[in-house]
DNA sequence: ATCGTAGTACGATCCTCATCGAACTACTTC
DNA sequence: GAAGTAGTTCGATGAGGATCGTACTACGAT
């Protein structure tokens, strides 16, 4: 076939649609939270393939989406892969420190 | 009666036992995020009754103990009043920026 | 002791949401 | 087109939790 390499973006707020409720609550989740820490160490991006949840793909898959629903990160298509990394700049405008705080737990 | 002042400390986690998924949780609540803005603003903390919330007093009360067991607050007894206050240092201690970032929010 | 005030604890209800399996879509390869 | 792979969507289920009213505790004042 043609060497056209689709990619869309998905769905998600604009920066000024962010709810600072919504991330919180997306952020207060162990699995979203371990998915955010997976995410922060890889700024191109991962597929959600390769995160290594102890959940099924389709729970994972509600879980990247409220992630992207809430803003916390951007999903884009790449031919059948979905590539996910955190909207660090928009965060980090919105709520300077959060993003860097939430990071630097311990556990 | 004698001129005995009563204040004790309710129970909260000590610093170290504190988990961000659970702080988390805690600020990802509208009510619960109302009142730890009200907080913020006022160091010497606020009695419960101060608090103005569009909630029954019951559920005040749940929600400040919420908080108080992730450790965004404390609580301590003067008299009939209970006076909450933020657990900024520790908060920023343990998260340094988060607590500022929330609270940077707009709306 | 009695009453009033501040706040909590309990039980019930209702709603949100995390989870899963199965069916489905989209792309790639053969 | 058929088969395979990546990922989503849908419906059901079960657990957690936000809310309320009522009963209760603790303190202060009379």
């Amino acid at each position: 076939m043609g060497g056209v390499s689709t990619s869309k973006q998905l769905p998600q707020p604009d920066r000024g649609e962010i709810r600072v409720d919504a991330v919180l609550q997306a952020l207060g989740e162990p699995v979203r939270l371990t998915i955010v820490r997976a995410l922060a160490g890889v700024p191109e991006g991962i597929a959600c393939g390769e995160l290594e949840l102890p959940v099924t793909a389709s729970t994972r898959a509600h879980h990247l989406r409220t992630l992207r629903e809430a803003g916390v990160l951007t999903t884009r298509t790449e031919g059948t892969r979905r590539i996910s990394k955190l909207r660090r700049d928009d965060l980090d405008a919105l709520y300077p420190g959060l993003l860097d705080g939430v990071l630097a737990a311990k556990h």
